[in-house]
DNA sequence: GATGAATGAGCGTTCATTCAT
DNA sequence: GATGAATGAACGCTCATTCAT
């Protein structure tokens, strides 16, 4: 086996063991033999089972905001923006239900404190997209006056919730529905 | 220390120690060091650690549920009865932030997966304010057409976020605040 | 509650307990509560655990010796004498299962250690009508040659083990086999 | 320490504490301890604590019932077989009184319940010779009528209850008592 | 005298991490 | 580089015993 591949095998287990069955669910025993590695081995590629965690976490939030970056129209007015975001994040989910499930879970727990909740999309070295469509949004008064937290949460707390509710069987969030939900989330933030 | 004080500082000392860290780090032995008894004398009041856990979970539910119904507006129109709910569970967690984070940690956990989310309100004993909402929204045409868990998280999820941010210093969440995110929330369900 | 009666249900109560679920299915809150006193009760009868178990024990054994005793044919042949004791033994045991059962578990725990099994009929202060058996048949050539101890296994070892045999229900020790039984174990150390 | 000797260390350090000192007396670790190894190493070899003993016992029984098989006379009058497991077994437990002692402890336990005592010589996959005895004594009338638990009641409790006074050092089990206990036992039996 | 709430040592078991091979 | 056997601190929980009431 490669040297990626086996890297990439003990990502892959961890991520489906901790997505399915939390972080309880998934001993550094447990994920080396999905992997098919030895325990040992999944110390070569990480420090930690801590490390492990948090870098794979890391290496999910990056996918997820390239991939928002990607086709980001920038030069477009706020609203588009706006749901170039939402829908994007729900397609990404909605494709990535293990992804979900695993940010999910690091969010809600100890990990997660340090870890500010509006950071989702953020990532140290590139474009905060978040930043700048509250920052332009503000500018040219189309959304009202709050707190960029606050602004925040009532941009994406109910599609992170729907897509759990999706993800969890709850419902189904189709195209129609996932538009009529970002549609919502907008209405709450303009003015 | 009498009785009902033991039990008392065995379930605030729980409460603090999970709130703050996690189930993780809340061990029977150090909640009970916190709480100045035996470990033993834990099991009088609990029978597990589950259990412990469990019953203060139905106890700060139990408290939050009957705080709301007692002045719920019933009669008045839906709105009216929207921005109660949403106030008042606000209001509630802002002044019992502890409860807050348990709750939270409750939810994001093992045991939150037998609690569905949107019934956060909901108690076994109890007529579920929430649901009459939704049903006397829907009848009357004053909220949009959408399943009944989307109109819960666009309610409350933008809620519960922000609440943690101001439970975690991130921001104030004072009475004008808490009445624009309500505001905003209703906008985002409204027709 | 008198204080003889007290005492009683304690005895009854941990002989029931201990010789339907062994030592281990008899903690002393159990043994309380089904005697209908209070943990700390039992501790005014008997020392500690130890002690309770140990007296208990003693007690039985001392009414076993009694009652042999009691129509022992001291003055009959040795033959006779036998057939008194093995008869005995098992009349008492059948009629008694829970002190057979009881008995049972003493001698085979860190308890029964110190207690040679040959003394079961024994007592400190009452004459030893095993030991009288033993040497009386040496002395008239009727018992073959051997030490006390192999004697005593081969009259009493067989007995037991049937004993415990009809009161876990493998078998029913009615007069006629119980008769036989006690024949045969004399068939093995007469001369 | 090779892998082997590992395993050895920890049965023998197991089978010595619980032989000595009872179920109770040999704690993991105890037993971690005396065998010179971590408390997590013995789950390495053993599922549980209670697999360890099951499977200690299964061990020492199977060498038994070889032991037994291995020269097993078979065409030999029933007698001649009856001897040949009377002595056998002494033999083996005289030379083996650790196995005796852990033998008698998981006879007399909750373990032993599952257990029947004239199973002791049986294996599930072997032809149990204790059976063959009976059933050819009972066919050739060479054996009185009685049922087969009796039937072995009188052949092997005198022998185990003796052995055990050897082992604990009462009296000294030698060849020509041995030969003479196993006639009185065959004299309890044979018409 | 009687009680039972309180205690904490000790139980069996798990698992992140190390290191000899 | 890769392995997995070995480790032991830490877990949830039990229960004989104590002692304030």
């Amino acid at each position: 086996m490669a040297r990626q591949d086996k890297r990439e095998n003990i990502v892959l287990s961890a991520m489906t063991l901790i997505a399915e069955h939390g972080f309880h669910g998934a001993s550094m025993s447990m994920i080396a033999e999905k992997a098919g590695v030895g325990i040992g081995t999944i110390y070569r590629y990480f420090e930690s089972r801590d490390a492990l965690i948090r870098t794979m976490y890391k290496e999910k939030e990056d996918r997820l905001v390239t991939l928002l970056l990607a086709d980001y129209p920038i030069e477009r007015p706020v609203r588009e923006c706006f749901f170039h975001i939402g829908t994007g994040v729900i397609d990404y989910f909605i494709h990535n239900p293990l992804d979900f499930r695993y940010t999910e879970q690091f969010h809600n727990s100890p990990y997660g404190v340090e870890h500010r909740r509006n950071r989702i999309f953020a990532s140290a070295d590139k474009p905060d997209i978040f930043i700048d469509l509250y920052e332009r949004g503000t500018a040219q008064q189309v959304i009202r006056d709050m707190p960029m937290v606050v602004f925040f949460n009532l941009a994406f707390a109910p599609i992170i919730w729907t897509i759990r509710d999706h993800v969890l069987g709850f419902l189904n969030l189709d195209a129609l529905l996932s538009r009529k939900l970002v549609e919502s989330c907008w209405d709450s933030v303009k003015i």
